[in-house]
DNA sequence: CAGTGAGCGAGCTTCCGCTTGACTT
């Protein structure tokens, strides 16, 4: 047996560092935290001084046994768990679960893996920091205070089920409050004066600093314009430069990847852990823009060898983040020599912009000359401004460009534009003037990157919670990523071509959103809910301020269970007063009367989302009318006539010959009933007047795509079927579908085989017998399987539900 | 997924942060 055990938190990591010990070492992974608060209400003795109770989870119980066992035969242990807040605890936890012993246990803490790193840190062992150990008490118990007393008053006030946190409330309130402002924007229009100036490669554009808003004023410039002499009246020349952006960190890859390549946060996260399991990047859960003394001389090396000596220059980069920890390096290929890697397309391609962007962080700055040229009109007193730019040196340019979320945005594109050869005094011709009407635009929605990007900025969460984060407001139902259709508007353009000015209307798309993160109903709801009642925790500043609080007690200086009192006292009379006095939340909204009955509309959140009511509820002798809002609209925006619309029912049975076909309008768009089969009308077809040989058609083509997924039917009994799927083969019973058990061939497959394997799978739904039926049905991703391991039952009877 | 929204009430839900698989129709 091996004398040392030595402990890290991820199994890739614990493979390296083997590699660089030799056989006295065994390295092993905690693979992360090995314990957490007990799921119960009693986790936390509050009058004992916040005593907290742990217990190893079930799916780490293997794993803490297995090390148990290690560090019994090892003379030495040395916990290597990463030197931030959690790090420290999870030694701290590494320490009491496996009964180590003082003389016999080492802390060592390093920030990189690599083999000198490694040894230094050997060479200068330290105990177990407690009092950051007690920072993270603090972290764990403020959020397991916050989240649990929280959540359970949204399930009194609001709906069950529901959750808050000091992380995900946060997040939904930003998207909340940006929706709103983007509603309330009111876009305004102004005339944009573009001049083209010369022929054919000679040509360039100058532009009107200013804007006319109204179209009077645009059209007298263009018409003061027609004689007129256009001259340069000035040139200025100057040096710019541009120098290349950090390293990636997490959040920045995960901004980066979403704009270059597409990627959500958690496909980014999927990806690159796919990249440094096997070896290619270093860690991409970090928060540090640092990169070794190794990693910079092979840039160098790269750098030099392949581009030269004058596009090499080292740069060491500050975080800019107040809550960054630093415990890694900054994200950056394990091999600069390695350009390009084997794997998917998804795998290439994020490395490579891993690759470009560490690279380019170890090169020398662009170098560009600008010049500013203005034009003397000589019948206004304005100038038009040109702008070109000349690149001198590329720098590091040559490999890398970051973009920017502002790039859609390209009414300033002749920033980079080149102008010809200038003289001061020169005459120049004018080719065309255009007067074009530009409306200012609101602010933009988050994307899932871009907020991550604000929740960094505001020092909320960390790399390893951005991509669940993300996942839990959209899961919880407060958040929607949608694509939504823009609408089109007009405008108008004024140009003055050959001596003449014309008018003309030209219409655009404006609005229209892709893989944009929208509110729900529920999810405001819940926010200006708990804006009222807990303005303090949903503070943009709450994180903030707390983390100034860990920072002293792992500093020493302030006793943990003093902060947290001191935090807890006023918080939990808060709660309490609010489950006594607040009243039950549904978003409520006044419609005003309805015009042909003179009922009351209204318009609020019910057990299925949110829905349209006319009439009252208490009237006994008539019922009030109901119906269920669509996909786009919300409480807070929908008018009288939209939501009149929503009682309107397209075709009634009835109305077409075949007596068995309605078409209606569902929560998720209109559809044709046929029996009892639904079949969505494609987008572009009105329910209103879609016709019986339409319908018929649209049956038809459902029916021809789902016979051609079709491989084989029973006669034993027609709902059996082999279907062909997106990962190949599957058998398809009624509601259910079954994998085919490995080693089968598909077509070779009995009747009996098919009847006995849906049986199987039946039963397991119904009467979950351990492991494989609870851990198959994780509604979200991230619910732990301790959960669904503990407590199977419940969770197959509330879905059943 | 797909036309419902009463009221009763047992037993359930929920946080953030550290990790990786098993899984997907």
């Amino acid at each position: 047996m091996a004398k040392n055990l030595l402990i890290v938190e991820s199994p890739a990591k614990a493979k390296t560092i083997e590699g660089y010990l030799g056989k006295d070492f065994t390295v092993k992974s905690s693979y992360g935290h090995i314990r957490d608060l007990v799921k119960s209400e009693d986790a936390i003795d509050i009058p004992n001084n916040f005593a907290q109770r742990y217990e190893v989870p079930a799916d780490k119980k293997q794993i803490v046994s297995e090390l148990k066992k290690l560090a019994k035969e090892a003379e030495m242990v040395w916990l290597a768990s990463d030197e931030d807040r959690e790090g420290e605890a999870i030694s701290w936890h590494l320490f009491e679960t496996l009964g180590l012993k003082e003389d016999k246990t080492k802390r060592i803490v390093f920030h990189e893996i690599t083999k000198p790193a490694i040894i230094k840190a050997i060479e200068n062992p330290r105990k177990i920091d407690y009092n950051l150990v007690n920072a993270q008490q603090a972290r764990r118990v403020l959020d397991r205070l916050v989240g649990f007393e929280l959540s359970p008053v949204l399930w009194k006030k609001v709906k069950p089920s529901l959750s808050a946190g000091r992380v995900q409330s946060v997040a939904v309130r930003l998207i909340v409050e940006r929706e709103r402002e983007i509603n309330k924007f009111k876009a305004e229009a102004a005339f944009r004066i573009v001049a083209i100036f010369g022929k054919g490669r000679e040509s360039f554009k100058a532009e009107l600093p200013e804007r006319f808003a109204e179209q009077e004023q645009a059209e007298k410039f263009l018409n003061d314009c027609i004689d007129a002499a256009f001259n340069v009246k000035s040139l200025d020349t100057r040096p710019t430069k541009r120098s290349p952006a950090a390293p990636f960190t997490t959040s920045t890859l995960q901004q980066e990847a979403s704009r270059k390549l597409g990627f959500s946060v958690s496909r980014t996260m999927s990806v690159a852990q796919k990249l440094y399991e096997s070896g290619k990047i270093t860690y991409m859960r970090t928060d540090s823009v640092n990169l070794s003394e190794t990693a910079l001389t092979a840039a160098q090396q790269e750098i030099t060898s392949a581009y030269g000596d004058k596009y090499h220059q080292f740069r060491k980069y500050k975080t800019k983040s107040a809550s960054a920890q630093e415990a890694h390096e900054a994200i950056r290929p394990t091999y600069f020599n390695v350009h390009t890697v084997d794997g998917d397309n998804a795998e290439k391609r994020l490395y490579e912009l891993i690759w470009k962007r560490a690279i380019a962080s170890q090169m020398s700055e662009a170098q560009f000359e600008k010049t500013t040229a203005k034009i003397e009109i000589s019948t206004r007193k304005e100038d038009l401004v040109a702008n070109g730019e000349v690149m001198k040196f590329d720098g590091f340019l040559k490999v890398y460009l970051e973009s920017s979320d502002e790039d859609e945005d390209n009414t300033s594109d002749e920033n980079n534009a080149i102008l010809p050869p200038l003289n001061k005094g020169q005459l120049l011709a004018l080719q065309e003037m255009t007067a074009t009407e530009r409306y200012s635009r609101p602010p933009a929605r988050y994307t899932e990157a871009s907020l991550v990007k604000k929740l960094e900025e505001l020092g909320i969460g960390r790399p390893s919670t951005y991509a669940p984060t993300i996942s839990t407001v959209q899961n919880r139902g407060y958040v929607v990523k949608e694509e939504r259709e823009g609408k089109t508007r007009n405008y108008r353009v004024l140009t003055l071509k050959d001596k003449a000015v014309k008018q003309e209307q030209k219409t655009e798309n404006t609005g229209a959103e892709k893989n944009k993160l929208f509110p729900t109903d529920i999810g405001a709801v819940v926010n200006d809910f708990l804006v009222q009642h807990f303005k303090g925790i949903v503070d943009f500043h709450f994180t903030a301020n707390v983390e100034k609080q860990f920072d002293e007690i792992a500093q020493g200086l302030t006793n943990w269970t003093n902060m947290i009192r001191t935090f807890y006292t006023p918080f939990h009379e808060g709660v309490q007063n609010t489950i006594e006095t607040a009243d039950k939340a549904r978003g409520e909204r006044d419609l005003g009367i309805h015009p042909e009955t003179g009922k009351k509309m209204s318009v609020r959140i019910g057990r299925y989302g949110p829905f349209v009511q006319i009439g009252d509820s208490d009237n006994e002798e008539e019922k009030p009318l109901y119906a269920s809002l669509r996909t786009g609209q919300m409480i807070e925006t929908i008018t009288q006539e939209e939501a009149l619309e929503l009682f309107k029912l397209p075709k009634k049975a009835g109305e077409f010959e075949d007596k068995d076909m309605t078409v209606a309008i569902g929560k998720f768009g209109p559809y044709i009933r046929h029996n009892s089969s639904f079949y969505s009308l494609p987008k572009g077809l009105d329910p209103m007047t879609v016709t019986e040989e339409q319908a018929i058609e649209i049956i038809k083509e459902k029916r021809i795509k789902d016979a051609e997924k079709l491989i084989k039917t029973f006669d034993e009994d027609p709902e059996m079927k082999l279907l062909n799927g997106r990962w190949g083969p599957y058998i398809g019973y009624g509601k259910l579908n079954i994998k085919i058990p490995k080693g089968k061939e598909p077509l070779q497959l009995t009747f009996e085989e098919c009847k006995a394997l849906a049986d199987a799978m039946e039963k397991d739904t119904k009467k979950p017998a351990g492991k494989k039926a609870a851990a198959a049905k994780p509604a979200a991703k991230k619910p732990a399987t301790k959960t669904a391991v503990k407590k199977p039952a419940a969770k197959t009877t509330a879905k059943k539900k």
